[in-house]
DNA sequence: TCACTTTTGTTAAATAGTTCACAATCTAAT
DNA sequence: ATTAGATTGTGAACTATTTAACAAAAGTGA
């Protein structure tokens, strides 16, 4: 159906749009210009005509975009239309949190289980998700489920991914510090905030010395 | 002193070769050639070279790099020497869940202090970091740190952004979905898990469907 | 209806990032 | 010492992404 030939900078970027679409439908705006969308999410008004173009012509010229029409398109563009269920890796202090923020608010993903290895953790809830022992995964089939969210101990990291797998989960998105290996078929997104903040403060830190040297 | 010509992707890279060189010291590991590195990383080990290139020449032909120079400099290039203070703004479900990791086990960063504007929170600790009321943040002078994590609110994350940077803060690690619109001398990282699984359903699928019409 | 303003969609140019290919040079083993 | 093998550092080629420029089309208001 969608164009395949979509770069990876252009799709990265669609979630943005769609939940911005969602916030201005939801406040009355019916229309935007490439350049008000840009001036919001400061991103060049240019890159965002480009992107929408690879999916055809979304827009009219002399008028902008619909809103509705706009965010309907990348809803279904983005399997929004869908609910995908995923399930959590390591119930600790970030997991907990991810489990208690709820994503289906306007992200129809639901977070359908959760596993993890402390006897005092298993059989209990988090905000009504079901905590259910590590070892059930070796088991349980979970070949409807999207996607494995890996809270774990970044020790475990790689044996609870390629458990995952074996159960039938093909993506990840991975929040411990280290790089899973994992066969072609899987789908690693990591989210590193360790990384994060220490590129933050080499751009800090360096773009005071530019300051300071100019 | 560091060159001002590395590329943005190159400086994103270097706090993962930091972490890695971290572990390898550790267990021993004296030298290290860029191949086996990409390999650990998955990523192109004419990459790391040219990566390594943009501060001199730090391996040796025929050998490699040698793990702790290397980690050396990278420490003293990402300001790791360093303690870097940062505060965090509204403890929360994320906002506990980092106060609780310690980012300084091996990242020279401590969180110093929190806000929020819950009564019940203001005045309590959360794993030894103290936790003040947020219009004390009006009247602190904060240009001692170098950063605040903003875990508010989305509908707050904007004010919040403000008033840090008013209190003296130019560096911002922002976990609301929000763009922030903010002046030229302050830098802002997004970390947006909505827009991370939004964007890993997006690839899965696609994945899938160009697997099955080939 | 007409004039003129707005704004898209797109081609082309510019910039950024990655990978190739290989000479230079160091290591290691005898 | 000599040599075979390893591995860096780097121009050049390639690929990806962003930005500029503008014709074409549609909107707006008299
Ligand atoms: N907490 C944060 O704010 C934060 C920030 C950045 C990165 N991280 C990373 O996220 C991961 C989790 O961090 P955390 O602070 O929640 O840790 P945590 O220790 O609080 O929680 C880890 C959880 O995983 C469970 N667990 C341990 N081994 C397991 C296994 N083999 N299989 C399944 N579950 C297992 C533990 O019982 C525990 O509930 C770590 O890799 C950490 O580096 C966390
Ligand atoms: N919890 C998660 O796992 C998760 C995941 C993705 C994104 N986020 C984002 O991170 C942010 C925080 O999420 P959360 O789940 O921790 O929310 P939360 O509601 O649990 O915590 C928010 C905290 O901020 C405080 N607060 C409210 N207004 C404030 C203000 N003006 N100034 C200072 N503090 C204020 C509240 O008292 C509360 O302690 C949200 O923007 C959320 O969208 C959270």
């Amino acid at each position: 159906m969608a164009n395949q030939n979509v770069p990876q900078a252009t799709a990265e970027r669609l979630p943005l749009y769609y939940r911005t679409l969602q916030r201005l439908v939801t406040i009355g705006k019916t229309r935007i210009s490439s350049s008000e969308f840009g001036d919001l999410l400061q991103i060049d008004s240019t890159t965002i005509r480009k992107d929408f173009s690879y999916f055809g012509a979304l827009g009219r010229k002399g008028y902008g975009y619909d809103t509705q029409y706009l965010m309907d398109f990348l809803r279904k563009t983005l399997y929004q239309d869908e609910l995908s269920k995923v399930v959590l890796i390591g119930v600790g202090h970030l997991g907990t949190a991810l489990l208690n923020h709820n994503f289906q608010k306007n992200n129809n993903t639901k977070i359908v289980k959760a596993y993890d290895v402390d006897p005092k953790k298993i059989g209990t809830e988090v905000s009504g998700t079901k905590i259910y022992a590590m070892n059930e995964l070796a088991t349980d089939d979970n070949s409807d489920i999207t996607a494995a969210i890996l809270t774990v101990p970044v020790a475990h990291a790689q044996e609870a991914a390629e458990m995952a797998l074996a159960s039938g989960i093909h993506g990840f998105l991975n929040f411990s510090p280290t790089v899973l290996s994992l066969p072609s078929h899987a789908y690693v997104r990591h989210v590193d905030m360790t990384v994060e903040l220490q590129a933050l403060i080499y751009f800090l830190n360096h773009s005071m010395e530019e300051r300071n040297s100019d």
